[in-house]
RNA sequence: GCGCCGAUAGUGUAGUGGUUAUCACUAGGCGUUGCCAACGCCUAAACCUGGGUUCGAGUCCCAGUCGGCGCACCA
């Protein structure tokens, strides 16, 4: 796309201007991929994350949870993140590539190159080619590099930690007690709104990749073998822009479907997965997003993580970056859940009941703890443990107990044949993960926002964000600063604020240089008390985008603002 | 991490080794101003950091930081 100039370059420098995002700590010289959100960059991101929570907390019901941002080693071993978001890398001597040094090590028939110390590696890699520059390595250091910011807790170095890379796991180590939370049943979710960390090699691009970035991320735990969300009726018909896996190996575009057709196609895996693309969807129409910038990307067979049933991106084109993966669907199957219980040991399971009890026939076994006690001594316990489960032969019975085989005369228990009831059983239940990048949304929402208009032979900047994440919600202006003008303005400044709407006085310059200002950091509404305002205590609302006027009473604000930010009320029904 | 380029008030800029660093916008104050960046007066505000060369460095050199681009990386 060619432009006129960078909206990047523009939108960088609003935001710094304003007070929306700033280099971090910029008075010992900042650093890469860290940022500050400024006074008004803080109030829209709560707006944002507020927007989020309407859905995932009011609307689905799932609760928020807040977990430390440090977590101990075991819980990204647990997770698989102290394996796997640790590279093995190379840098050629020769030509200065960095280079996976298990990949090289791979590709010349080195099996498990993966699993190789680095030492080792490093020997393997002497005698091979570069790959970039063909030249033999020679004597080379290979080295972990782990995305994962490591720290130590406590004093010394005893014990490891890391900060969280994802939000995530906080919702998988608190399983139990979340599904003690929910009362034992399936489905439930839970939600997390917070900071994550990953030590990017070189992070560019702004706010687009980040080392401290901010996730909004649910986890949604539901039946394996149940995966039609009980409200998809909301979203049953909602047309969505799908990218799907045969779109993108046959050079096709997007497609719009209706969430049903694409589950009954096959197109996305599930209901739960299909229900939460179009809530993405609805979410980002309602940040601003327009449609023609949205997409929703389906992962090939090759990145999709091996345990993933399906996953899709949502995708929001920006003016400079392209495509930029800003939200994450995926089915995670009982991946997390089944990794954790291994680490930890301890149980992931739901106890689902059955609507009607099975029953089934059972030999029973019972031992004559009289007669096994003398013979097999201190080994007794575990064989009559063992013959609980084990097939009775004609005359005796075998049973393997610590490796061992054992021959027990039949003699030596009775058996009985018993009806059991089974009232439910166990299951793993599946994770359905939606996972949004909190600052990649406000990039999209700010380069979707930013106009410049020709308004009589001047430029107009204004942000168009939508009303209710504008960080100051109404302008109240006196149109002049005399005959009490002023002093009637900062009452109504306050009555407002009063009523939890967030309103900005200011009286610094003509009318017009105000409102302009207001334009650019997207207030959406000004108030103007006016000399009308002395006489009949009327006031104009004045809208940014049309910058048309109407004219109300004082006492009606209270409630035609909070209307007119939430969507309740429209501007033009007012004119 | 490599290579190339850049960095001067809040923003955009001028400044070819030599006084007290240019200009505009913005911001603050006062006046003025009867609804879309009007005007007048006043005020505040900058050479990215650290070394070096030089009698003298915003200017030249080196290193670092940050930013941009290309490469690499991005479960």
């Amino acid at each position: 796309m060619v432009l006129m100039y960078d909206i990047y370059e523009e939108i960088i420098d609003l935001t710094r201007r304003r007070g929306f995002i700033w280099p971090t700590s910029e008075c010992y010289g900042s650093v890469a991929g860290f940022i500050d959100y400024g006074p008004l960059g803080a109030m829209l991101k709560r707006r944002v994350e507020d927007l989020w929570r309407s859905f995932y907390v009011y609307q689905e019901g799932y609760y928020e949870i807040e977990c430390p941002t440090i977590a101990q080693e075991s819980v990204f071993i647990g997770s698989g993140h102290v394996k796997e978001f640790a590279d093995k890398m190379v840098q050629c001597p020769h030509c200065k590539e960095f280079l996976r040094a298990d990949h090289i090590a791979e590709a010349h028939k080195t099996p498990n190159a993966q699993t190789m110390s680095s030492e080792i590696l490093a020997r393997t890699l002497m005698s091979l080619p570069c790959p970039s520059c063909e030249k033999i390595f020679g004597p080379v250091e290979v080295f972990g590099f782990n995305l994962m910011f490591k720290t130590a807790i406590g004093p010394g170095t005893q014990r490891t930690g890391y900060l969280r890379p994802e939000t995530a796991q906080g919702m998988f180590t608190d399983f139990q007690r979340l599904l003690r939370f929910y009362r034992d049943k399936l489905p439930f979710g839970a939600v997390q709104i917070g900071k994550a960390y990953r030590n990017e090699i070189s992070p560019r691009q702004g706010m687009i990749r980040l080392r401290e970035f901010n996730q909004a991320e649910a986890e949604i735990f539901v039946h394996p073998m149940q995966k039609n969300h009980p409200e998809f009726s909301r979203y049953r018909d909602y047309i969505v822009p799908l990218y799907s896996m045969n779109e993108q190996n046959n050079g096709l575009s997007p497609k719009k479907h209706t969430m049903d057709a694409a589950v009954k196609t096959n197109i996305i895996a599930n209901e739960y997965v299909a229900y939460y693309i179009a809530l993405t969807h609805e979410l980002l129409t309602k940040l601003g997003i327009k449609e023609e910038r949205m997409r929703f990307r389906q992962h090939l067979r090759d990145e999709m993580a091996h345990y993933a049933s399906d996953c899709w991106d949502a995708e929001i084109y920006s003016d400079r970056f392209g495509w930029v993966e800003t939200v994450g669907i995926a089915d995670r199957t009982d991946y997390d859940l089944n990794a954790h219980a291994k680490e930890s040991g301890k149980e992931f399971k739901v106890f689902v009941p059955f609507d009607v009890p099975k029953t089934k026939k059972q030999l029973k076994i019972s031992a004559d703890m009289g007669k096994l006690g003398p013979l097999f001594k201190v080994k007794a316990k575990l064989i009559a443990d063992a013959l609980k489960d084990a097939i009775p032969g004609e005359t005796s019975t075998r049973v393997i107990v610590e490796g061992e085989e054992y021959e027990v005369p039949n003699s030596l228990f009775s058996m009985k044949e018993e009806i059991i009831e089974l009232r439910g059983e166990e299951v793993v239940p599946h994770v359905i993960e939606p996972s949004y990048g909190i600052d990649r949304m406000i990039y999209a929402v700010l380069e979707c926002s930013y106009y410049e208009d020709e308004v009589e032979g001047e430029t107009r900047k204004v942000l168009r964000l939508p009303a209710r994440i504008a960080p100051v919600q109404v302008a109240v202006l006196p149109l002049m600063n005399k005959e009490g003008l002023d002093s009637l303005a900062s009452e109504l400044n306050s009555r407002l604020r009063s009523n939890a709407i967030f309103s900005v006085y200011d009286d610094s310059g003509a009318i017009g240089r105000r409102y302009r200002r207001h334009d650019e950091i997207g207030t959406p509404f000004a108030v103007t008390l006016d000399f009308d305002t002395i006489k009949d205590k009327t006031v104009t609302i004045r809208e940014r985008d049309s910058m048309k006027q109407v004219r109300v009473n004082i006492d009606e604000l209270e409630t035609l603002i909070p209307g007119l930010i939430h969507d309740k009320i429209q501007f033009e029904s007012l004119l």
